[in-house]
DNA sequence: ACAGCTATTGCATGCGCATGCAAAACCGAT
DNA sequence: ATCGGTTTTGCATGCGCATGCAATAGCTGT
C-alpha cells in the first residue's frame, strides 16, 4: 500500500484557483450572510467539495478574534453528576456550532493552574463547574471581556455569573421531610469544606432542624469524594448514639453512604436509617439505587449557563447573572417516608409536605 | 464600579515597544531554544509580565501549523471508566502543555458528526474511545497526516491504532474462574452489538465456556448503557432456568446486574448469583460494591495511547500501532470464589488458576 | 588595533482567512 | 443604446506570531 506523504491542506486559494474566483469570494461563499451570487457560490462550493477543502479555523479564529471555543474547567468527573453536565454542555454548545476545550484538575485542588492561560486559545467563554476562578483569572477575564459562568459554585468575585440548584431551599426541605419522617438523629455529609454550595444546602439543614429542637446535627466533610464520603459515614456510624438520617451533599456521595450502611454495617435502608442525596443523576432513579434526593437538572443548569453566556457574548459590558434552577424532592426508597405531603407527579413521587414554610 | 471596555489582548509587538526590542526578539524570548541574549530575554520577559502578555495560540499555530490540541471524542461518559480515560488523559496532555477539545456523541450513536470537521481545528491528533472513526476521518487523517487512536475500540480501518485490555484472555480467564467455582449456567452481558471489544470478551468467555460442554451461555446485550444492563438482566432473572452466574462486559453494567438481582429479585451476590465486571473502576475496589472484576487500567490505557500518538507525530510515515495493556482478575466480593488459584498481590486477592490455559 | 568568528538582533515575509473599499458586472427603465 | 442603481467581485490589507536571511554586535587571539 503506497502512503501518501502528508500533504498541505488545501486552503482557500486552492479552491479559488480550481473556482476561478478571487479567495474573497471563496472567503464569502463560507460565510453565512456575505454577498455571493449564488451561481458562484454553488461552483466555490462544488471545488471546495472535490479538494476536500475544509476552513482553517485558526486562521479564521486569528482575522476575526472569536474561536467558537469554550473553556471547560471542571473537576470530580467521576461524580456522574458532572459527567452529565459535560454532555449536556457539549450537546447544547454543538448545535451552535461551538465546542469545548477541557481544563481538568484533581479533587481538592484549586482549578488547573494551566487554566491561567486559558486565553491564550481566545476562548469565547468559560464555563467553571464543580470548581472556582481565581480571582487573577477573573479579573483577566474581565479585563478582556470573557465571560465566566460557574455552575454549581457561587462566587464573591468580580464579573463572574453563576448558575446553581436551590441549595438553601433543598437543605431546608430534606430537614423538613426527614423530620416529618420522625428520625432522631440527624447528620449531614458536605462537600469541601470550601465549597459554597455544599456549605449552603449543609447550614440550611441544620438550620431547621435546630430550630426546631432536634438534636445538633452531626456536620462531616466528604469532600465530594466516594471515598471521602464512606470514611465520613463510617466514622458516624462507627460512634455511639449513630444517626438515623443522614443528607449526603450529592448523590454520588450518597450512594457511599448507602453502601457503607448496608455493606459494612449491615444496616437496613431505609429501615435503620434514611439517607438522601442531592443531584438525582440517572442512575439515583433507577430500582438498583431508588434514591431519595433533590433534583437539580444538570441540562437546566446548562441552558441557563448558555443564556447566560450569549448574552455576555452579546454585551460584553453587562453585569454578572446569577441564577438559580428549581429542583424537588423526590421520594424513593432509601428513606423513611412521612404519612403526608407525599404528590405524584409526572410519574415521580414528590414531596410537597410543609411546602409553606 | 467603573467597567473597563474590553481591551485589545496586548500583542507581540507591545511588549517589543516597551522592551525597545523587535517583534521578533519577543517571539524568540518565547520559543525555547530560540537565540536570545539571556539579558534581552529578561528584560523582555519583564515587559511581557507588567503588560500581562499571553501568546495568542491561534497565531502561533497559524504559524506553526501545530495547535498543541487533541481531539478527544468520547462516549458514555456516564460510565466512570470513561470519566477515568478522560481525567489521566487531561493529566498526561496537560504535562506536555497539550489541551483536550472534547466531540461527544450519544450512547449507540456513532462519533459526533461534528467530528468530520475536527480537522479544521489543526488538531495534533485524535483520540477516540467508547466510539470508532468512520472511514472518511479515517482517510482524511491519513491524507493530512494526524494520528488517530482508538482506546477500547479495534479497528480495521487504515491507518488507525489502537490501544485496548486483553479482551479475549479476560473472557477466558473470567470464565474459567466462574466455571472453577462450579456454576451451572453462564450469561454474558454485552456492550452494543458492534462493539468489537465487548464482542471479543463475550466470544472467548462463552467459547471456554463451550469447549467444556457447560450449557450454551445466555448471550444479552447490555448497549454498555446502565438501564441496558438493568434490562437484560431483569430478561434473564424473570425467565426459567436463571442464570447463576453473569459476566458484564463492564462495571457499570456489573453494577446495574448488582441492583436488579439484589433488589428487583431479592437475590444474594454471591450467595445465589456470581456477578464479574470488567473495567475495575475505582468505586469497583470500595467495600461499598466490592466488584469481583477484570482490570483494564485506564492510565495504562491513556499512557501507551500518549506515546502512539507521539511516535506518529514525530514521524508520520510510521505505520498504525495496535498496543494491548495486561490487566487481571481482581476476586472480590460479587462471585463465589474457587477453592483454588488466589493469591494476593498488592493487597489485592488475584485469581491466578489455570493459568497455563 | 584588527581580522575572523560567533552569538544576537532586526527585517521581511508568510501562515489562511475576513473585510473595507473601489472596480466591475448586471439589471431594468427610459 | 444609455443611465442610475444594485449586486457581485477583486484588491489590498491586517490579524499575531515564527523564521530564513542578512546585518550587527560582541568576543578571541594575535
Amino acid at each position: 500500500m503506497k502512503r501518501a506523504a502528508p500533504r498541505r491542506a488545501p486552503t482557500e486559494s486552492d479552491v479559488a484557483e480550481l473556482a476561478g474566483v478571487s479567495q474573497s469570494a471563496v472567503s464569502r461563499a463560507f460565510t453565512p450572510g456575505a454577498s455571493v451570487a449564488e451561481t458562484t457560490r454553488m461552483r466555490i462550493l462544488d471545488a471546495a467539495q472535490t479538494l476536500g477543502y475544509q476552513p482553517n479555523l485558526m486562521a479564521r479564529s486569528l482575522a476575526t478574534s472569536r474561536s467558537n471555543i469554550v473553556a471547560l474547567a471542571i473537576s470530580y468527573l467521576e461524580n456522574p453528576f458532572y459527567a452529565q453536565v459535560v454532555n449536556a454542555l457539549s450537546d447544547r454548545l454543538r448545535a451552535t456550532g461551538r465546542h469545548i476545550l477541557l481544563f481538568t484538575s484533581p479533587p481538592g485542588e484549586d482549578a488547573d493552574p494551566a487554566l491561567e492561560r486559558v486565553l491564550s486559545y481566545q476562548v469565547d467563554a468559560i464555563v467553571m463547574t464543580a470548581t472556582t476562578a481565581s480571582l487573577e483569572l477573573a479579573l483577566q477575564c474581565q479585563k478582556s471581556g470573557v465571560p465566566i459562568v460557574q455552575i454549581n459554585r457561587d462566587s464573591t468575585l468580580p464579573g463572574i455569573s453563576t448558575v446553581r440548584g436551590e441549595n438553601r431551599r433543598a437543605g431546608e426541605r430534606i430537614a423538613a421531610f426527614l423530620y416529618a419522617g420522625g428520625h432522631r438523629r440527624y447528620a449531614f455529609v458536605g462537600g469541601a469544606p470550601d465549597s459554597t454550595t455544599g456549605r449552603a444546602r449543609g447550614a440550611a439543614f441544620a438550620g431547621y432542624l435546630d430550630a426546631r429542637g432536634a438534636p445538633p446535627v452531626v456536620m462531616t466533610h466528604g469532600h465530594y469524594t466516594f471515598d471521602g464520603a464512606a470514611q465520613a459515614v463510617r466514622g458516624m456510624l462507627s460512634g455511639p448514639d449513630r444517626p438515623d438520617a443522614i443528607f449526603c451533599a450529592s448523590d454520588y456521595m450518597a450512594f457511599a453512604a448507602i453502601g457503607v450502611a448496608r455493606r459494612e454495617f449491615g444496616l437496613d435502608v431505609p429501615g435503620d436509617i434514611s439517607i438522601v442525596g442531592f443531584d438525582d443523576v440517572p442512575e439515583a432513579g433507577r430500582t438498583a439505587y431508588d434514591l431519595t434526593t433533590y433534583s437539580q437538572p444538570a441540562s437546566a443548569l446548562v441552558e441557563e449557563a448558555i443564556k447566560i453566556i450569549d448574552l455576555l457574548i452579546e454585551d460584553p459590558t453587562r453585569r454578572a447573572m446569577r441564577r438559580e434552577v428549581r429542583g424537588q424532592l423526590l421520594v424513593r426508597g432509601t428513606a423513611r417516608v412521612p404519612k403526608d405531603g407525599i404528590v405524584v407527579e409526572n410519574d415521580e413521587r414528590v414531596w410537597r409536605g410543609a411546602e409553606a414554610e
